[in-house]
RNA sequence: GGGCGAAUAACUCAGUUGGGAGAGUGCAACCCUUACAAGGUUGAAGUCACAGGUUCAAGCCCUGUUUCGCCCA
């Protein structure tokens, strides 16, 4: 027995610590390129290199370890890749943040040098998330780590981006697309959160050319936008205008001419149905001027200020502009009124600015072509995605896909392969710099000045990070990969767009399983939020309750399609969990040696006790309830059918009622015999376990003395033909009525209140064969647990006086209670006890006095509620003369 | 406006082809019994949101209603 199992309880602080160097140092996450065995591959979705470890995060990389540590323990060749994303925006402003408080700006840098000072601040800062995902004992392939921004994969984005473009599925256009002003980038329009906002709906009136008392009012809630208004819209069925005979408004304080057009995209409803339009600021609006050639206006620049376009209102900030608007409205007479409104309005998802739909030259990927084949490949079933209810959000957002705008206005990224001659104005498209035009030859050609979205090089991640496009054996051995865990929120940001790259590119699917788990929240269920202050850092947690208790925690409370909710109580709860293994090691730790299991337990059956049996036949069917759980994504369903086993099976029946075996009391031969199955159990549990909680596996494994090496070299338990031998249901039954037996007589002895140190004696009353049997076969283990120093069976004589009743089964036993009986209490617990029975009696007999069901319910049904009338008739009858007794004793 | 999901014990949640309502936490009583008081034993606790329907049989299937949450426009 080792010192390091004295303590009477767990304490992961520096244990944990311990075996991930440990785990490392042994290149136990190492993937081999090409082996025998199966491949397992899992690619991480990359954090992004500025992140900290959030719940999410915390969530995610434990499904995922569970399922890595699972396939290794059943033999896999196990590939986890992991790596962090640059995160083009976000690290921008991070390190423009700290140069701005060297009182340095980007600008004054240079593009060269901005660059290499993001990477300074990568090498110093960027790794930390790496170190969280360790604390939480992710058994990443470290050696293969990869980030976005690596030689290996800016050239697999270079790849994909030419041939894209060479395929005419990569176009520069001119759109109204998502502009922050604080970034000073384009998005996408997933990069743009809308949040309902009160607004003001703002009626101005717009004078007739010509006739400045009358005129159309329109209704907005961007005043501001209304220098840049080239006409005016009204739906041709509104029987309001329809003696309008005016062709002309007068935009006012613009002081400009613009048309009356009829359009019947102009909603009746809202408003005044009159509908301004701004083309260079609103994609509605665009795609109406479009139609009706109206032109086009730019009246709010990069910085969010107003252009020249605004006229005297040129230089103001947007918001400024439109108080003072408003206010110069209000003056000429022309704001006819002001309405509350509740809008939504769309801001960058990463600094919350509001954006401003923008006129403006970018770079997409045409999207259509791809997401056809990405649909394709999920009805077909060649990447599952589950919960399989998200396939419908899958398919519902590819079916509407509209063009992905690529570029950013950003320094930190991909820079765009794209070469624009000053001659000839063609574009250079090459995956080598080119050094003159492709088109006339000319030297004087120059590189876009934009990058590519971050989430371009993520789409490639499932392949790039295995070495595309150099056809590596890593990626003939675990491409397509066999899980994608990650959840909704970047379903579309990152799935969806991984599986258009992917069958593009590698002609099949980056996944075959894609596992959509839930959003981590606060205990009431609140969305945590550093704005709501209840945000819970799992770092903290880990520090508080060691990683396995927080671990095992995530995946009990992880039910496929319901969202998790966290608090430190529930982790406080696992702990628990923790500690009671860690004590049944320490209890078995006292009885067994290093020669304990090789007495092989299965192969001499006969030297087994019912109890050995069934803890034998209990362990093989957790192994399997386990690895079901596992392999069908059912996390939580393995953790509590594992804490139900350890628990209230191995702990509270198995090892108390092994102890008189193990203390030696029944010869030496019977302690061999319940050491072996002793050792066999534990070592069974904690490697099932050890894909939840690896920590303190891995720490029992090298305490145990019959154990060597590391746990994550030995196999998991569950096997089909051990299962079969195992697993014995008549042993079940048998073991099932001796420990309600005992559940009985423990139970009259806490209604009479009779304390644990007064030794009973119990006298049996059956005609049933089997349970005589069970009885006689475990007569001690009842003796022991229910405190009687004498059991034994009664003929057909009365039954003895001043006793209390226990039926269970088809047997009554008499717990002798002579001197210390209460015959008020007995009779008070009889009654009780008949009334259950009876509300049963009641459900069942009125089911067998229809005739229809009778008629109709399969046979076995029939049987099945014939035989729980008998039993409960039986119980019924047992009690009821027992009642009798107790009250000829008053 | 469109879509998805939830409503089961005081709380958090399981409940996979429809066949006698479960767990954990909490609560109550008793117990420092030689692995564990971060423990043990025993116990109480539910018109499975509401209203209909299908069925011999509904927490589960169908229809509608209410409340709440999320996603998209």
């Amino acid at each position: 027995m080792s010192d390091d199992l004295l303590e009477k309880s767990y304490d992961p602080v520096g244990i944990e610590e311990k075996w991930y160097k440990f785990w490392e140092e042994n290149k136990y996450f190492h993937a081999k390129d090409k082996s025998d065995a199966k491949a397992y591959s899992i690619v991480i979705p990359p954090p992004n290199v500025t992140g900290v470890l959030h719940m999410g995060h915390a969530l995610n990389i434990t499904i995922q370890d569970i399922m890595c540590r699972y396939k290794r323990l059943i033999g896999d060749n196990v590939l986890w890749m992991p790596g962090t994303d640059h995160a083009g925006i976000a690290t921008q402003n991070v390190v423009e943040k700290d140069l701005a408080k060297k009182g340095k700006s980007r600008d004054e840098l240079g593009r060269e040098e901005f660059i290499k000072e993001v990477w300074k601040w990568r090498e110093v800062s960027g790794g930390a998330i790496i170190n969280q995902l360790k604390r939480i004992g992710a058994s990443c392939d470290w050696d293969r780590e990869r980030f976005t921004m690596d030689k290996g994969l800016s050239k697999a984005v270079r790849k994909v981006f030419v041939k894209l473009y060479k395929d005419e599925l990569i176009y520069k256009g001119q759109y109204i697309i998502n502009w922050c002003p604080r970034c000073k980038t384009a998005l996408s329009d997933l990069e743009v959160e809308y949040a309902e906002k009160d607004s003001i709906l703002y009626y101005i009136k717009y004078p007739f050319e010509n006739n400045d008392d009358d005129g159309l009012i329109v209704a907005t809630t961007r005043p501001e936008t209304m220098f840049g208004d080239t006409g005016v819209a009204i739906n041709p069925e509104d029987k309001r205008y329809n003696n309008l005979s005016h062709n002309n408004v007068l935009l006012p304080l613009a002081n400009r001419i613009i048309p009356i057009i009829k359009d019947k995209y102009v909603d009746v409803e809202f408003g005044t149905g009159a509908l301004k339009i701004t083309p260079a600021h609103d994609p509605n609006d665009f795609n109406l001027g479009e139609k009706h050639n109206l032109e086009t206006v730019k009246v709010i620049d990069e910085d969010g200020n107003m252009t020249s376009g605004a006229g005297l209102y040129e230089g103001m900030d947007r918001f400024e502009c439109r108080k003072k608007a408003v206010a110069d409205l209000k003056n000429l007479g022309l704001l006819v009124k002001e309405e509350p409104l509740k809008n939504s309005i769309g801001e960058c998802y990463r600094c919350k600015t509001i954006v401003e739909p923008f006129l403006s030259k970018q770079w997409f990927v045409k999207a259509k072509p791809l997401a056809e084949k990405a649909m394709e490949a999920v009805k077909q079933k060649k990447t599952r995605i589950i919960p399989s209810n998200w396939e419908k959000t899958y398919f519902e957002w590819l079916e509407n896909i509209r063009d992905w705008c690529i570029s950013r206005q950003i320094w930190w990224g991909h820079r765009i392969p794209v070469w624009k001659c000053a001659d000839c104005g063609a574009y250079t498209v090459e995956e080598k710099d080119p050094d003159i035009c492709c088109e006339c030859g000319s030297n004087k050609i120059a590189q876009e000045e934009d990058v590519l979205d971050t989430w371009f090089s993520s789409a490639l991640w499932p392949f790039s990070t295995m070495g595309w496009p150099e056809n590596t054996e890593l990626l003939k051995t675990f491409y397509s990969t066999n899980l994608l865990v990650t959840g909704f929120d970047i379903l579309f940001f990152w799935v969806a767009r991984m599986m258009m790259m992917g069958l593009y590119f590698m002609k099949d699917v980056p996944f075959k399983d894609v596992y959509i788990h839930a959003l981590v929240r606060d205990e009431h269920g609140k969305k945590m939020s550093k704005s709501k202050g209840n945000v819970i850092d799992p770092i903290k947690v880990i520090d508080q309750y060691g990683a396995d208790a927080f671990r095992f925690t995530l995946a009990a409370f992880a039910a496929q399609g319901r969202d998790v909710k966290m608090s430190a109580d529930r982790v406080e709860g696992y702990r628990h969990f923790v500690n009671k293994l860690w004590n049944a090691s320490r209890f078995a730790l006292m009885h067994i040696d290093e020669n304990s299991i090789k007495n092989d337990c299965l192969d001499n059956v006969s030297n087994l006790s019912n109890l050995e049996q069934w803890i034998l036949s209990r362990s093989s069917l957790a192994t399997q309830k386990v690895k079901y759980g596992i392999e069908e994504y059912r996390f939580n369903e393995a953790a509590s059918d594992i804490y139900q086993f350890v628990w209230h099976e191995f702990c509270d029946w198995y090892l108390e009622a092994a102890k008189p075996a193990l203390y030696e009391k029944e010869g030496k031969e019977r302690r061999d015999a319940a050491r072996a199955v002793l050792s066999k159990v534990l070592k069974d549990i904690i490697v099932m376990l050890h894909p939840f909680m690896p920590f303190v596996t891995e720490q029992v494994w090298s305490i145990l003395p019959m154990t060597d090496g590391s746990i994550m070299k030995a196999s998991f338990p569950y096997d089909a033909d051990y299962y079969g031998k195992a697993r014995n249901k008549e042993i079940e039954t048998g073991m099932e009525f001796i420990f309600d037996l005992v559940t009985g007589i423990r139970n009259v002895r806490s209604e009479m209140n009779i304390p644990l140190s007064k030794i009973l004696k119990v006298r049996i009353q059956t005609l049933d064969k089997k349970e005589t049997e069970a009885i006689k076969g475990n007569k001690s283990i009842v003796m022991n647990l229910a405190k009687l120093d004498d059991l034994d069976f009664l003929g057909t004589e009365n039954a003895p006086e001043s006793s209390a009743a226990v039926v269970v089964g088809s047997s009554t036993s008499y717990v002798l209670l002579k001197d210390v009986i209460d015959v008020a209490k007995e009779e008070k617990r009889l009654k009780k006890e008949i009334e259950k029975v009876l509300k049963d009696l009641k459900v069942v007999s009125n089911r067998l006095n229809n005739d229809s069901f009778l008629d109709k319910a399969p046979e076995n049904v029939i049987n099945k509620v014939k035989d729980q009338y008998k039993e409960l008739q039986e119980k019924n009858d047992k009690l009821d003369d027992n009642l009798d007794r107790i009250k000829g004793i008053k």
